[in-house]
Parts: C-alpha cells; structure tokens; sequence
DNA sequence: GTTAGCACTCATTTCAAGCGAGTGCTAATG
DNA sequence: CATTAGCACTCGCTTGAAATGAGTGCTAAC
C-alpha cells in the first residue's frame, strides 16, 4: 500500500487543489500549477493507478479526480506526521479569558468562537456534571416554603435548583443544614451521594429531625434527577457556504442532525472514548452517522482534575481545512483546561 | 379606501390562495376555487381596479397578482376584527409548565416550542434583569479568596456571580453579610442600587469595617456592571424550508440579522413599545430593517409585576398563517405570565 | 519510462422554439 | 349597465438539440 514519491506528490496536489477549489482536478492543471517536471499524459497514468487504489474516485468519466475517503485519510494521516510550521497560539482563543466566569457562558463562547474562527459548525458539551466533584453547598431560603439549592462543584461549575418544602423553615436552620451538608459531601461526585450517606447525616444535627430529614430528602432526589449534560452547537449555517451542500434538503437535515440531541449526542460521546491522540479525525464513513456521509468531524476533549468530562467538535465538509482546525482546537483545548482546573478540589 | 363587499372578497380569495400555494393567483383560480359566481373576467376586472388601488400586484404581466404590503396589512386588520373561531389553549404550552425551574431554561424552551409549533424562527428576550427587584441574596465562599454572590430576584430570575477577593473570609462573616444585604437591598431593582446605600450599610455591621467594606464594594461593582438582557432565538433555519428564500445567501443574511445581536435586539426593544394592542405585527417595509423586507414578524410581550419585561417575536414570510401564528403568541403569552407571576415581590 | 496526439465521453452552456398561464380589451349579452 | 365570451398579446418557463470544453484512455513515437 505504500505509494511512491511521485505517486504520494500527485496524490497531495489532487487532494491540495480539491481542497481549495472543491472541483474535481484533472491532469493538466497539476501538470501546469505543481512544479512535479512531468507532462499531464504521465501524471493521467499515475491517476489510474492512484484510481486503481483506492485513493481517489472520477464522479463520472470525463472529469477530473476527487479523493476519496481513503485518500483523505492518507493526507490526513500524514498531515500528522508533519512538523507544524506555526505553533504559536492563535489570537482567538484569549477571548475567552474574559467570558470565564459562568463555565455555560464559556462553553458557549467556545462554539461561537471556534465557529466563527474555522467557519465551521461547532459542538461543545458541558462536563459531565455528575462525576464532577462537589466544592461547595449552600441552602437559601427565597420564600416560605422554597429553598434555593446551590451546587458548586470542580470546575467551579454552578448549578441551582429550586426546591419546594411542605413547610418553612428559618435561614439560620438552612445555614445549619448547609454546614452539615458541606462536611459530609465535600469532594464527593454527585453519583456518589447516596441514600444511606443522607441518612446518616441526620444524626449531626441535633435540631428538629423530621424537618431536616425531609429537606435533606427532597434535596437528594432533586441532584439526583437533575440532567447531566448538554450540547451546545454553532455555526451550524455555515453548512450551507460549501458547495457540496447546496441541496439545501440535505443541509437542513444535516443541521438538524448538528442541532438535534439524540445524534450529536453520540458524536461526542465517541469523540470522548476515541482519544489514542489527543486530536481525533473521522471522515465521511468512518463517522458512522448516515446524514454526514460528505463531513469530516474533528474532535478533542477536555479534563476537569484529570478527569475526562466534555468534548469540542468541529463539523465541516470532508475537504475542510484540517491543518487550521487541528491547530485551532489544540489551542483551545490547552487553554479551556487551564482555565477550569485553576481551582481544582 | 372602502372596498365593496365583493373587491374584499376577491382580495381575501387572493391572500388566502397565495398563503398556501406561494404562486401568483390568476382570475380563472379564484374562480374556480371561490364561490364566488361570477366569470374571470369580472374577476379580471375587479383585480385591475384592486392593482390600482395598491392593494396587489404582479410580479409580470402575464402572471396573476400576489399581495402588496397593504394588502397584507388589509387582511391582517380585518383578521384581528374577525371573532376568532377556536379559542381553546393550544396543547404546546402545556409542555412549558414542566420546564418552569430555572427561568432560562423556561425563556429557551419558549423559544424552541413556538418555533416547533409554528414552523417560523422565533425570538425570546430575557427580562429586563437590572429592573427586576430584589428577592433574596447570598454569599458563598467557595475557595479562600472567592465568593460566589447568588441573587435572586421577582420571577425567580437566579443570577450567580463568582467575585475575588484581596483576602479570604470566614463562612460566618459571609452570612453576616449576607443578612445586612438582605435587610436593605429586599425588593430594590438592581438599578436602584446605589454607592451611598452600600456605604450606608456599614454602619449596621460591628464587624472588621475594612473587610466588609471591600467586600461590598466588589458585590456593587459586580451586580453594576452585569450585562442585562439577553436574546433566544430558535428555528431560524425554518426560513430556509420557504420558497421565497431559495435565494440561499439572501436567507443566509436574514438568519444572520436574527442570531446576531444588533439588529435583533432593535426588534425587540421595539416590539416593547409598540403595544397598543397586545399583539403587534409588522409587515415587510413596516419592519424597518432591510433584510427583512419579505418578512412579517410578530411580536408580544410579557410582564412580571406588573413591569413589561420581555419580549416574544416569530418572524416568518409575509405569507404566514398569522391566524394560527397570533392565537399561538396569545395563548403563550398568558401562560408564561402566569408561570412567572406566582410569586412576586 | 515519458509524452504527443487523437478519438471519445459527458456535464454544462447556449439558444430557439413552443407552451401555457394569465392579462387587457372589445364587443356581445341579459 | 354590469357581466361575460372571445381573442390577441405578453412573458416566464420548459424542452430539446447543438455546441462547448474539460477531461480521459489509448496508442504510437521518442
């Protein structure tokens, strides 16, 4: 399977022109803009052969050449092998910095900017919340009978929960609960709260037991339910830019694919086990998913306290600019992490 | 500018044909479809006289009329007049009520389920927050030198703030704090808020002076400095499913003028305003905004505490069931109220 | 092994003809 | 006098044939 030197420069011209002019490229204009020293009749048997293996498809007789799958994992994969030229980080991602307060409003900013910078479609998924580890818990009595539940976990990730009660209770007697709370549950991860710990926990206290062990109950059952997850997405319009979407049947279903929870949900699941490099490729076939036959989705994910708990994607047409999104995603991941482990439990 | 019973007639046969078929409707159509028992030529007839006074147009000679922006705004007028024939709640709303917890999560579903449930792109402003009172604030000190500052206020709109302190605070100063907050700033906007009420509060604590006060000078500039409102959009690519934007980057510019925050919140702001009745719609021109000249939108807004706070618009092509669109705004309209309104200051 | 030359393929462009939906006008009609 | 049948006319759209041209594969010569 390995290809010649010839072969292998023909194969990068093909794939190099088609990746800018998204038409198919024949032998004459390799042969007039790629220095390879040879007449467009030599380069034709090359493609044959090239065609032969699998590296490249004619959409129909009288065109030029195309990659195929194959061929875009072979430049691809050797894209990887390359030295990159300029590994200084990219401007864009010290926007971020500013917008880190809220992990939401920084994941979203995620996908905005990665959007807008790759002009591509964009996924990024919240942590999975559950497995994150509590900081910090706090009760706040809103009005008489509710109760505002406060969750800080790793990550300094925020999460509020109203709760109903049967009665009201006094703030001072939350303030107590909440101490009680923060002992026993500090660095735990909300799977890891169970019946038995609840209960257990009444015995601290030793103000009014039914109160307590009702508010306690309710507050159990309400982390416990709450979703874990989401995705958030961007630049999904940009789909429709690339000419090998202008069926806009096919784009919209495509987008709704992008939008929609159940699939994209399972593209980042993958793109978190599927993680031998740091960076993942899949193209076309490879991705599985019926509607994304003509993209290729690079992803990455990122780490709370050493744990693997969210995915960054970027969805464009097989022939996107691979060298560019790679670079843009590595940046971005490096920078996301310092910014959710910089208090880390 | 009266119309003979039979002109409007012939103009409501128009309209409606045009709203389902998006073609040109020629006199022998209206003839044959309407009952109206007269020939396409007296038909023809009417119509010339229904071009000449502005009421449609052809987008040809030999093609048949379509609706000029005041015919539009004719059938629209009478519409509103008309009783409505189902008054019933639509089913849509109920799926609201489960998503009430978190007021965002509530605007975005809102947002989601009126473009679901329509086909159009919808937009949904978040209150108004810097005007919304005060219902509860509490501080939480997640890490040595931070503090999370949580506010809640009326339409249990929760808002968390991370601040960073010079030096780290004790748990039980913060709730100290906490309480002083409490007692003054309770049932104040944001806005409201001011430098001399924060220095004022000084004085009711007998604790160290010199930490408290820088605390409180964060939590002012903090909550001062918040951004308010924000915009939701959903189904945009809706547009894209009409024939009239099979222009592909003339829909590409009008979803951008939806997603993008300028203009959008221009559309909003004014739909806040123009509310002599409590369902507003603009056609074409009226918009104002360019790219949105075969667009109409419809707009309402929705109050807590008596305060108009928010807005709720569908944009959809000119020719859009407005019937079905109006009584799906009302019906939202009301119920969101009611969701939002339970507990106010 | 390389290349010039040539016949061949086929998607795309171009152009004219024809179609048909629709109009406006005129003259006949009840 | 309003209504309508009839007819010439307009013009966007469809159709199909021809021309175009980018590209190939093959063969024979270098």
């Amino acid at each position: 399977m390995e290809l010649n030197e010839r072969k292998m420069k023909i194969l990068q011209a093909i794939i190099g022109d088609y990746l800018s002019t998204a038409e198919p490229v024949g032998s004459r204009t390799i042969s007039k803009n790629y220095d390879l020293g040879i007449s467009p009749a030599t380069i034709r048997n090359e493609m044959s052969d090239l065609e032969e293996l699998g590296f490249i498809v004619q959409p129909h007789t009288s065109a030029g050449r195309i990659p195929s799958d194959k061929g875009y994992r072979y430049y691809v994969d050797s894209l990887v092998k390359l030295p990159r030229e300029d590994e200084q980080p990219d401007q864009f991602v010290n926007k971020l910095l500013a917008s880190a307060d809220r992990i939401e409003d920084l994941l979203k900013n995620i996908a905005k900017l990665l959007a807008k910078e790759t002009n591509y479609a964009t996924l990024v998924s919240t942590p999975k919340y559950k497995s994150s580890k509590i900081k910090n818990l706090q009760l706040v009595g809103v009005e008489d009978k509710r109760v505002l539940v406060v969750v800080v976990t790793d990550g300094n990730i925020i999460k509020n929960y109203m709760i109903d009660l049967d009665e009201g209770i006094e703030q001072t007697m939350l303030n107590r609960i909440t101490y009680v709370l923060n002992e026993h549950l500090y660095g735990l991860t909300l799977e890891e709260i169970n019946l038995p710990l609840i209960k257990n926990m009444h015995q601290y206290t030793d103000d009014n037991q039914i109160v307590i062990s009702k508010v306690l109950d309710v507050i159990f059952h309400t982390i416990k339910s709450i979703d874990d997850s989401d995705v958030y997405f961007s630049g999904t319009t940009n789909i429709l830019k690339f000419p090998e979407f202008n069926d806009i049947n096919k784009a919209l279903e495509l987008i709704d694919v992008i939008e929609k929870g159940d699939k994209n949900q399972f593209l980042v699941d993958r793109a978190m086990n599927d993680d031998e490099h740091n960076i993942n490729i899949k193209i076309g076939e490879e991705i599985e998913v019926e509607e994304m036959i003509d993209c290729s989705i690079i992803t990455t994910s990122y780490h709370i306290g050493g744990k693997k708990v969210g995915a960054i994607a970027v969805i464009g047409p097989k022939r996107m600019d691979y060298n560019k999104t790679v670079h843009a995603l590595k940046c971005l991941q490096t920078n996301v992490e310092k910014i959710l482990n910089r208090n880390s439990v």
